[in-house]
DNA sequence: TCAGTTGTTTATAT
DNA sequence: AATATAAACAACTG
């Protein structure tokens, strides 16, 4: 699930309710989610310390605190809830940080990514030294820039985290369609209006899906649809297409977004 | 039983 | 060198 609508959900749940408190405990029930890190090591380096406000980059949350700062990652399957003591765990909870009043609950069914630890901030800048820029603040000129420099299709390029940082395989599909892109055509092929469609776009999906804390579904977009097995274009009807681009399962409306265009 | 899944990294091939 | 593909990670669903 998480791309950046979501992560960004996760930072203001952090930010709602664990700026300021001090952790009074931390509970890992799974240490398959640390990365070189043990569940003790964890517990004895974070506890007493107060939660700063956080920030995002991409898809990680980086979770400051006036001691070591906490990465984490929700892969496709992560979540951060905050709940009360009583509240029943959740299976997939893997590690718990109590503070007064509640814990917050990092939970992640599939754990493919998980949680660093980061004692200073040369560590928090070289473990996100490999994303591009974030996708909410890039710049125009920047974004086309890095696009064209490119030789791949552009799904993969926006997909890709070392180019724009954020972007998942729905908000991907989702900003190709409605910019009538191929997504497999070349970005330095898109003539510079395509080009200017593909960031405005990024930016209107983006503006809508950050409030709502994901990709809402919406029927008349494309995220809204693509999962009904006869689905149609939700702006010309026509049956939308299905391939893997890049070993990820990729819709769009051969209407809309026809190949060779231009040329 | 088998294929598929909204993420990322690594190995391998081109 | 850059780009493309597959596999692996883990857990679950249909």
């Amino acid at each position: 699930m998480p791309e950046l609508p979501d992560v960004e959900g996760f930072r203001r749940v952090l930010a709602e309710h664990g700026v300021g408190r001090r952790i009074r405990r931390v509970e890992v029930l799974d240490p398959g989610v640390l990365h070189d890190l043990r569940a003790d090591e964890l517990a004895a380096a974070l506890t007493g310390h107060r939660f700063r406000d956080p920030d995002r980059r991409g898809k990680v949350l980086i979770a400051y605190t006036d001691g070591p700062t906490l990465l984490l990652h929700f892969g496709m399957s992560g979540d951060l809830r905050w709940a009360t003591p009583t509240e029943p765990r959740h299976q997939h909870d893997r590690v718990l940080f109590a503070l007064a009043g509640g814990e917050l609950r990092y939970r992640d069914m599939r754990k493919l990514q998980g949680i660093w630890l980061a004692p200073d901030a040369g560590t928090v800048e070289r473990t996100v030294a490999r994303l591009g820029p974030d996708a909410l603040a890039i710049r125009r000129a920047e974004f086309d820039q890095r696009l064209t420099s490119r030789r791949g299709a552009v799904k993969s390029l926006l997909v890709d985290q070392a180019v724009v940082a954020g972007l998942g395989n729905l908000l991907a599909d989702e900003i190709d369609w409605r910019a009538g892109v191929n997504p497999w055509e070349t970005a330095r092929d898109l003539d510079a209006d395509r080009r200017r469609r593909l960031y405005d776009e990024m930016r209107t999906v983006l503006r809508a899906a950050v409030p709502a804390g994901r990709v809402p579904p919406r029927r008349a977009w494309l995220t809204g649809v693509r999962d009904d097995p006869d689905a149609a274009c939700p702006r010309c009807g026509t049956p939308l297409s299905r391939r893997r681009l890049g070993g990820r399962m990729t819709v769009w409306c051969p209407t809309c977004q026809p190949e060779h265009r231009g040329s």
